[in-house]
DNA sequence: ACCTCACATGTACCTTGGGACATGTACTTT
DNA sequence: AAAGTACATGTCCCAAGGTACATGTGAGGT
């Protein structure tokens, strides 16, 4: 076949590699890999289903899944099949990985500066304890794992990985948000004027 | 006038307020920009030259931006306008923050029980190798923040607060990928075929 | 018998992102 | 004087993401 999936260079795209390895845990419709990718890989990457349903045509039109099963409303479900287990194994083994954090959080600091101060610590308190509540979600689930309440698959002992993940990362960002409280706002600013910036760099043509 | 940002409900676009962030500091052109969007948020948000232009002439149309001077060989700086001024503003403490992470490791992550256990493990210490090492270059960099190498501005104050969370992040993974490679690599597997998965259903048309 | 809701799949459109390609100018080195 | 490099701005196209809209089915309640 002459599908082209990866743009020359190969280029690793995450949906589809995304749906290839849930699939590679078992058959299933788009209808369900919609719901797991909402309920587990969610809050790290968002999926819709337009674009699943999609996606999956063109995996099966490049012979990586195949359609298992019809069921009752028109459902379809999919099985992958050699080529798509490989692909996938190949993606995980030789294709670089993409290090860009892309945390609209972190992106927003940098321009801290430009808030009034009661507002920035408005902000971080909220920021603290919404990413201290995940952490702790993350946290009771990562638990539930060990103590064995869904089995001990490699899927599950990935999923306990992907899980510690998160607990780090999102304990990462409460103590940070924490710690940037306590941060002072700066120079103490001109007096009546709250705007530090958009003067500078005076005119010339 | 009328130029419609956000569509609709009002949704947040990054690159948008990135550059207007970058531009409340003073004036600058779409190079200086596409340099210090590498330099500065590059590992963060990362944004191609193309892009900034088109977005540069479009905040002029907005009014939120306007051209403040022209240089040597076509440049063209910009300075933000107050209406720009007031659209990062009302951004940065109206508009809600989009929590998702996107991180490709962790995404990855799900899928560790697909790999051979020896790839793994090289993948893992590749993983925490790169993630330890930029997390001590942005320690290096904080710490010369802290030095007081780059003044004590406002924005210099923000720029410290988001290396932090560089550095923390970046160390949590390094830790994440160490503590990962300590993680048995799920039940032995049947001996003579290393490939655990693709069975699943086993086969009808 | 009817209604409603969850299941299930898709199309259409618009925006965003990324890479390739194109163009031209000033400075610096040989 | 020629050549190379860094500066500087842009167009074009395709892939990917996101939202709205459209359609139909089966199960369960009233």
């Amino acid at each position: 076949m002459d599908v082209r999936f990866t743009s020359e260079d190969g280029e690793a795209v995450s949906l589809r590699h995304g749906l290839l390895g849930l699939l590679a845990e078992g058959p299933a419709s788009g209808y369900d890999l919609a719901r797991r990718f909402e309920e587990h890989l969610g809050p790290v990457w968002p999926a819709q289903h337009p674009k699943i349903y999609a996606e999956l045509s063109r995996l099966s039109d490049a012979g990586m899944i195949e359609v298992d099963s019809h069921g009752p409303r028109g459902r379809k479900a999919y099985r992958i099949t050699e080529t798509g287990l490989a692909e996938i194994r190949r993606w995980l083994t030789e294709e670089k990985v993409d290090h860009t954090l892309r945390i609209e959080s972190v992106l927003r600091s940098f321009f801290f500066w430009l808030m009034e101060p009661d507002d920035l610590q408005a902000h971080l308190r909220r920021e603290q304890e919404f990413f201290a509540e995940i952490a702790e979600v993350a946290r009771g689930y990562a638990a539930a794992k060990d103590r064995g309440d869904f089995g001990t698959s490699g899927q599950t002992r990935s999923m306990r990985v992907a899980v510690e993940a998160a607990t780090r990362i999102y304990q990462a960002l409460a103590d940070w948000a924490e710690w940037a409280r306590t941060v002072p706002p700066a120079v103490p600013a001109t007096g009546d004027d709250a705007a530090p910036a958009a003067r500078a760099a005076d005119g010339e043509t």
